[in-house]
DNA sequence: TGAATTATGTATCGATCAACACAGAAAAGG
DNA sequence: CCTTTTCTGTGTTGATCGATACATAATTCA
């Protein structure tokens, strides 16, 4: 591997974390070069020579906020043993993790570039990407649950998880919003009353 | 009136509408004077001096939104003949209002400017504020419905506003992903599949 | 040791940001 | 008419944007 000349003198993964949460805050338009390579402790060079460009770097960061902060949520939902346990283990851990008070409030990929700014349309294009991505895990987890008799045949998985996927993004707004997380607490409890008449539900 | 001095040769009005466009598509921070003073067809010293700034231009641009495009969502919600239909109805408005495809997509008030600038606190604050009087708003129909005995005494308004009000929110960047009118739909199904548990509940 | 390679710090690039100076133009009051 | 008042277009302000040039420091390879 590459381990001539001089080393990084930085922490890369570290430095990386630090501007996860930066963009987290600010979104990525609302976070400038300055406000980055002051978390991350270095100069604009060092940033450019490890990470490529501001794109570059936003893309990282939330590739790895998707495997960090996200981590709980989807496992919760692909491992719980019912359908419904894994919506409300689903939404029970979103309300968790949004109203942590030792970082940003709201999910990154929701909120970090909702205006397609003409130029970098790459980066809305993946936070996009993602939203379809966990769009589809909640879908395939209601289908699973269809196929395997524990949900009606007639049971509309496609509905049920844009239905979820958006009291999702909406709790980001909320969450923005300074909610705590008993209001959190109390739209999962909203969401969670519509499931037995999804879940009942005859064509 | 002070009438005397050379007369604007714009249409006000039309011009602040043209701003709202403006923000309403690229948000605060993503809309730039050029955008701004391109779109209202005039130039920033014009647009200074009939608004004084770009923070009072978005204020005053806010304040158009909720008057003029926000208006049939909110009369549908006081004037429904039941706590039922007005919920139903003001999803229903959201969804045909956030997917039409001659003007953007999702809320203003929603979208507008989620991450909280340092210098520019007074935005953000006046959007809440906004989003704020919109959950009372939903908190005051429900209480009202159970006031007049239509909806159990024990039924939490509180609860089922943020509820409500969070999918409304959700709605805005399902709207942004390029949701159509049927997908906007599906979510007020959901929503709505909540009401049966909710009305019917007790402590 | 010396050559090659990579990272760092300083200083700066052109572009764009929001905002405004200034002079000329268009109206009303006298 | 002339003065006052207000608006418009040109041009520009200092600040900040994302991104680099360049010289130097620190490491590996020969």
């Amino acid at each position: 591997m590459p381990e001539r000349g001089r080393p990084r003198s930085f922490d890369r993964t570290a430095a990386l974390r630090r501007a996860m949460e930066v963009f987290w805050a600010k979104g990525y338009e609302g976070a400038s070069l300055s406000d980055l390579t002051t978390a991350m402790g270095i100069n604009s060079p060092s940033l450019y020579a490890a990470f490529g460009s501001k794109e570059a770097l936003f893309l990282e960061a939330t590739d790895l906020y998707t495997r960090v902060e996200g981590s709980d949520i989807w496992t919760t939902l692909e491992e719980a043993p019912t359908a419904r346990l894994a919506i409300e283990g689903f939404l029970t851990q979103t309300a968790k993790a949004y109203s942590q008070t030792d970082r940003p409030q709201g999910c990154l990929i929701a909120l970090g570039a909702l205006h397609q700014d003409s130029s970098q349309g790459l980066i809305c294009y993946d936070l996009r990407r993602r939203r379809a991505e966990n769009h589809m895990a909640l879908k395939r987890r209601l289908e699973r649950a269809v196929a395997e008799g524990e949900l009606p045949a007639d049971f509309d998985g496609q509905t049920a998880a844009t239905f979820f996927a958006t009291v999702q993004h909406g709790m980001s707004i909320q969450a923005r919003d300074g909610a705590t997380h008993a209001a959190l607490m109390a739209t999962v409890a909203g969401a969670m009353a519509a499931w037995a008449t999804l879940a009942g539900a005859r064509a």
